[in-house]
DNA sequence: GAGCACTGC
């Protein structure tokens, strides 16, 4: 508390406006305690560069009262020469003026590490019980930055410095008052605390990467902003679209509209860019004569090529080997050996250590020298820097995920970068010296035909989770919310409609009881819905298994040249029930496996994966616990996996195939859909109606992760979607009404006209007809 | 008879 605080001698306790007025240099200390102290005389939120500088140079360490360590003062003496600690004075005073601060600061300008902390010695956050936060794209960043920082500001990290991601809160409530952490955490902290009423500072890191959870975080603390005048926002952005964000945040009440601007110049080496005369018919082609041309006739350094994917990446490498072995062959006087690394987010930890390996060494000593070539996805455009790189290959293309709301589809599309992605990745050449940077395309190309920015991932996406995000924020109108970049009205109205179906959102778009619960998992909302009602159906403790097997990546391994293998011990694993029965399976042979370290090798199983679904489901299970949804489990098999369907079918009841045309074919029921089963599937057979987890769009389109499912419980457990007034006439719909008709005529007067999917979970014993 | 750009809760 304020009161008990040393250093606060002068502090006006009512002064909470960020926009205090001027206060003279404070006199000298009035109560012993503050004698000397480093912060003595600070006012929160009126602090000098020159009295900050005062602080960080003095011997005690302000946060602890311990002496600064030897580590400290020669970190100091380095932070010293960023480009962002030269305009210290310049931020200090804007900090001090402004509620809002848009800042600008290029790679390598110390933003990330050095803005907080200068906000943290203007704000003194822990003189008022409160935090300031810094949040991330990513984990990692979130985790290495917070560690940095603490060692910067020589404390131990979890303590006055911390980090919180999923998983892991590195915090002591109490102590911490500098707070590292993901965008996707901070949005879920305002679900349970609209206000934010912890944070005094709240900053934005990488905001030109426009995550989802960031663009909501921007639309909600523009909102709050007007809310709560004491709370102070920093957006920071790596780019020039910096404008966008000072007028998103104007605010109003300056003459320009525009928040202010921060602008820190960046720290790297300059870097030559080169564009093709004519456009490249085959870019991966031209990619792989680029690469050789630079190991000809470039000097020393390594390379850094930009592809979109896997199976491209795995090939371009193995073309790069033979091509540059039968240089070296021909020529071992004047061309050194090569390595060739692959970089994609699916390789195990390991292999992706490789890229940190030195060149080879020359063929004999004095020979010409080795070449690292490492060709990435688009990771190391942002998620890993690797140093040493003095020459990138830029194609110009990447994978970006797409969303059609008609047919609700995600998919990935390789599409052209942007403007400022090609700037990105030509800097990756400059980080440790003057590098090069070969463009795949035309000058004009780049000038005329690449967009500024990547487009937000929120026109991009399938925004179901986000609108049940933003209905237990309270934001009421979600149509005219005040987004950075609106959505398309489509893509709401399509969100929407799934979250009224799954009965998340009452007519009026409310969010009833349910919905709000739903909104406390981490889950997409059809997985949220089947794990909630699924106590009902005795079945709780699988379903959280299965949901959680849902919800980690592919946890399948099959090596290229292991095929075979691996398809056997994955049919020894299957269940021919349905795929979400076999996930079922894996997970409790994982479970009664762990002892045996090889285990998951053996059966061509990603452990990572696996692992990971290990905690995601202990995350699930302390949800289920604090809303008290019992764990409950079925002890017969056969009773126990149709309980499992009637659950997946309370959840995915607008996923459901059915069986019509030539062998094989199926059709989705209302989108009508021509699919086949992804040859993936575990299914013995092809059963007449199936619940799929997700369609997708590859060279055909498929249905992945499939399960049988009896028709009665579509009718049953989500009537208002299957009215069948509704349907158009076809196959499906004749099939669906002679069920119908079965139905009535075993049990008459039964009802099916029932209006909410919610109104009928008591799951009643459904018998085959 | 195929694939998984990258994140995040």
């Amino acid at each position: 508390m304020a009161s008990d605080n040393p250093y606060l001698a002068h502090h006006n306790k009512k002064n909470k406006s960020g926009a205090s007025s001027r206060v003279n240099t404070p006199g000298p200390a009035q109560g012993s305690m503050s004698k000397g102290g480093p912060l003595h005389g600070f006012m929160p939120r009126n602090v000098t560069g020159t009295q900050a500088r005062t602080a960080l140079e003095h011997d005690e360490n302000p946060f602890t009262g311990n002496p600064h360590s030897a580590q400290y003062k020669k970190i100091l003496e380095a932070r010293k020469k960023l480009p962002v600690y030269t305009q210290m004075d310049e931020f200090m005073r804007m900090f001090s003026e402004n509620q809002v601060i848009v800042m600008v600061g290029e790679t390598g300008s110390g933003k990330t590490t050095q803005i907080p902390q200068f906000v943290a010695y203007s704000d003194l956050p822990h003189t008022k019980g409160k935090m300031v936060a810094c949040t991330q794209p990513r984990r990692v960043a979130a985790m290495s930055v917070a560690k940095r920082v603490a060692d910067e500001m020589d404390v131990q990290l979890g303590r006055h410095v911390g980090y919180s991601i999923r998983f892991e809160d590195m915090t002591e409530p109490g102590t911490t008052f500098l707070k590292y952490m993901t965008d996707g955490m901070l949005l879920r902290e305002a679900m349970n605390d609209p206000d934010l009423q912890r944070y005094s500072t709240i900053i934005l890191d990488e905001a030109h990467e426009r995550t989802l959870a960031t663009d909501i975080l921007m639309g909600l603390l523009k909102a709050l902003a007007k809310r709560r005048k004491d709370l102070k926002i920093i957006i920071m952005s790596a780019t020039l679209d910096a404008v966008k964000f000072q007028r998103y945040f104007s605010l109003g009440n300056d003459e320009d509209g525009k928040a202010p601007l921060f602008k820190v110049p960046g720290r790297t080496f300059p870097v030559d860019v080169f564009y093709t005369q004519e456009p490249e018919p085959d870019y991966v082609e031209a990619a792989i004569r680029t690469v050789l041309m630079i190991h000809r006739a470039e000097d020393p350094g390594d390379i850094l090529l930009f592809l979109t994917g896997e199976e491209e990446i795995e090939d371009a490498c193995r073309k790069i080997k033979i091509e540059a072995d039968d240089l070296l062959s021909q020529d071992s006087d004047s061309v050194g050996p090569i390595s060739c690394i692959p970089l994609y987010s699916s390789l195990p930890p390991q292999q992706q250590q490789r890229i940190f390996d030195k060149a080879p060494e020359p063929r004999v000593a004095g020979g010409p020298p080795g070449r690292k070539v490492v060709v990435s996805t688009n990771i190391a455009e942002t998620s890993l820097t690797i140093d040493g790189i003095v020459y990138v290959v830029d194609p110009g293309f990447f994978k970006q995920k797409v969303y059609n709301p008609r047919i609700r589809v995600e998919s990935l599309l390789v599409s052209p970068i942007s403007k400022a992605s090609a700037q990105q990745r030509a800097g990756r050449a400059g980080r440790t010296r003057p590098g090069k940077c070969f463009r795949l395309y035309t000058e004009k190309d780049f000038m005329k035909e690449l967009e500024e920015q990547t487009y937000p991932e929120i026109l991009r996406s399938n925004l179901a989770n986000t609108v049940l995000e933003l209905a237990k924020l309270g934001i009421k109108d979600l149509v005219h919310f005040d987004y950075v970049d609106a959505p398309a009205p489509e893509t709401l109205m399509r969100a929407l409609e799934l979250l009224n179906y799954l009965a998340a959102l009452d007519d009026d778009g409310n969010l009833t009881a349910l919905g709000g619960m739903m909104a406390e998992f981490p889950l997409d909302p059809q997985l949220a819905k089947m794990l909630i009602v699924s106590p009902e159906f005795k079945c709780s403790n699988e379903m959280l298994t299965i949901t959680a097997m849902l919800s980690v990546p592919n946890i399948w391994v099959r090596p290229q040249a292991q095929r075979q293998q691996a398809d056997q011990a994955k049919a020894l694993l299957t269940v021919p029930g349905g795929d979400h029965l076999t996930l079922m399976n894996v997970y409790n042979h994982y479970q009664n496996n762990l002892h045996d370290k090889n285990w998951t090798w053996q059966h061509y199983l990603n452990s990572r994966a696996l692992q990971q679904a290990d905690n995601v489901r202990a995350q699930l299970q302390r949800n289920m616990e604090k809303f008290d949804l019992p764990l409950v489990s079925i002890d017969n098999e056969t009773k126990l996996h149709q309980a499992v369907r009637e659950s997946l079918v309370c959840g995915f009841f607008m996923q459901i195939a059915h069986k019509e045309g030539e062998k094989g074919g199926y059709m989705t029921v209302k989108d009508n859909q021509a699919v086949r089963l992804h040859p993936s599937c575990g299914l013995d057979t092809s059963p007449e109606w199936v619940i799929f987890n997700e369609f997708v769009l590859t060279t055909s389109p498929y249905i992945r992760i499939v399960t049988e499912v009896r028709p009665e419980w579509l009718l049953k457990y989500a009537p208002t979607y299957f009215d069948l007034t509704q349907f158009k006439d076809g196959e499906t719909k004749r099939a669906l009404q002679r069920v119908v008709d079965r139905v009535s005529n075993k049990v008459s007067g039964g009802s099916n006209g029932r209006s909410r999917v919610n109104d009928e979970r008591e799951p009643k014993r459904a018998r085959r007809a």
